[in-house]
DNA sequence: CTTAATTTTAACCATATAGTTAATCTTTTT
DNA sequence: AAAAAGATTAACTATATGGTTAAAATTAAG
C-alpha cells in the first residue's frame, strides 16, 4: 500500500503472508491469471476492467477465471491483498530504527518513491478504489480502525526534543505523503505540463522528485 | 479545473464562455440535466455512471438525455467543460498582480484549497478521468500544449531577487499543487486515517490545511 | 381554434459483459 | 489399463445499459 499509516498498521497487525511469496511454484494457470489481473486491475480499475480482456491477457478461457475464482469481486479481492501487501516489508524498519528523526524521514520519502517509481500506476488505482461507494477498498478502509497514534507520538516526542519544528502531526504525514504519492496519481497532467508530453522527460522528472521532496520537507521541518 | 498550469493556460487562451453563466434562465430541462449530469459524473466519472441514473436524478425520461445531448459522450464533454470552467476566474489576478512572491503563493493556496473545499470531489473524478485511455480530459491533456513559461520566468525571477530560496520550479509547483490537491483525492483515507472516520472533523481537518500548506510551504521556500 | 413545431414519454432494440453449463481433454489414482 | 478427479474449452444464458422509435402531450404560430 502506498499510504503510511495504512503500511504501517499493515505491519503492526502482523499480516505476514509471505509463505506464498516464498513458494517456487510459477506459470501454473492460478498464478497466471492473478498476474494478468493485476495488471489490468491496476491500469483500468475494477469497473473499467473486462473479464475477457484478464483472460486474454492471461492466455486461458473466461470460463477458467470463474473456475479459479467464483466471481469478478473475488478476484478483484485477491489481487487486492496482493497489491496491499507489494509495500510494507520494508518500512517497518525505518520507522523504529534509531537514526535521527529527520533521517528517517528522508528514508520514508526515498522508500516511498522508490517504490512508486517500481508501480507508477498504484496511486490513480488506490484513489480511484477507495473513492467508490461499495468497493472492497473502500469497505476496507472503512472497517479497519487505523492506528498512527505511535507515528504521531514519535513525531511529537522529535519536537519536544527540539529536532524538527512545532506542528500539527497529522498535517506533516499528509503533506510528506502528497508530496511522494500525487505526482504519480496525476502522471498524465505532469507528463504533459512539465515534460512536455515526453516520457523519459517524465520518468527524470519522477526520479528527481526523490532529492527535491526530501530537500523541501527538510527546510520546512527544521527548526528556525 | 484544478491544477494550476491548466488553470491559468485556459486562462491565458481566454476561453471565457461565462456568457452562459451570466444567463438567467434556470429549471429548464437542458440546464436540469446538465446539473444532474455534473453531479453524477463528478461522484462516479464517465464509466462508473448510467444514463438512467442521470435521467432519475434530473427527474426526466431517459430519451430527453439523448435528445438534448446525443450521446453519453456529448453529455460528458459538455459538462466536462463545465468542470473546467469552474476554478479559472480568481486565479489570473493573483499571478499577475504586484505582491510579494511569498504573499502570490499563499493566495494560490488560499484559493485553490477554498475552490476545492466547494467541490471536493474534483481531484478524484479528475484523476480517474485524466488516468482512463479514451477518457476525453485525457485527450484533452495530451493535445494541449501547455505554456507554464511565464509561470516558472515568475518563479526564477523571485530567486534572483532573492526572495526565496532556489530550487527547480517545476518542483515546487508541483509541491504546491500536491499540498493543496492530494488531501481531497485521498479523502477517505484521510477521514479514516486521520480523523477517525468522522465527517465533521474531516471537514476540520481539511479547512485547517489552508493555514498548515501555506506555513509549511513558505517555511520551504524562505532564504536561509 | 387549428395547425405546426417542439418537448416528453413508454416501449423497444442491440450489444456488451458477467456468469453458467455440459462436454472434452489431461492428469492422477488404483 | 480403467476409472476418477481435475483442468480447460466452446457455446450458451441472463442482464444491464446505451441508444432508438414512434406516438402522445405540450407549446407556439397563424
Amino acid at each position: 500500500m502506498v499510504f503510511l499509516p495504512l503500511l504501517l498498521t499493515i505491519w503492526l497487525n502482523q499480516i505476514v503472508n509471505s509463505t506464498k511469496m516464498n513458494s517456487i511454484k510459477k506459470d501454473n494457470t492460478e498464478d497466471k491469471i492473478l498476474d494478468a489481473a493485476t495488471e489490468v486491475f491496476l491500469e483500468k480499475g475494477m469497473e473499467g476492467s473486462r473479464m475477457q480482456e484478464i483472460a486474454d491477457s492471461a492466455g486461458i478461457n473466461k470460463a477458467l477465471l470463474h473456475y479459479y475464482f467464483r466471481n469478478k469481486e473475488k478476484l478483484f479481492d485477491a489481487i487486492l491483498s496482493k497489491i496491499m501487501n507489494i509495500a510494507f516489508p520494508q518500512i517497518g524498519k525505518v520507522l523504529f530504527s534509531d537514526l535521527p528523526f529527520t533521517q528517517k524521514v528522508e528514508n520514508v520519502i526515498d522508500i516511498y518513491i522508490q517504490l512508486l517509481l517500481k508501480h507508477p500506476q498504484l496511486p490513480s488505482f488506490l484513489i480511484k478504489e477507495m473513492n467508490r461507494n461499495g468497493s472492497l477498498l473502500f469497505q476496507f478502509i472503512e472497517k479497519q480502525q487505523f492506528k498512527i497514534a505511535p507515528i504521531i507520538d514519535a513525531i511529537e516526542a522529535a519536537m519536544d526534543r527540539g529536532e524538527i519544528i512545532k506542528m500539527p502531526p497529522k498535517h506533516l504525514i499528509v503533506n510528506i505523503i502528497s508530496l511522494c504519492v500525487f505526482p504519480f496519481a496525476a502522471r498524465p497532467m505532469v507528463k504533459n505540463v512539465a515534460c512536455n508530453g515526453d516520457d523519459k522527460l517524465l520518468q527524470e522528472f519522477l526520479k528527481e522528485r526523490k532529492k527535491e521532496v526530501k530537500a523541501f520537507v527538510i527546510r520546512a521541518i527544521q527548526p528556525q
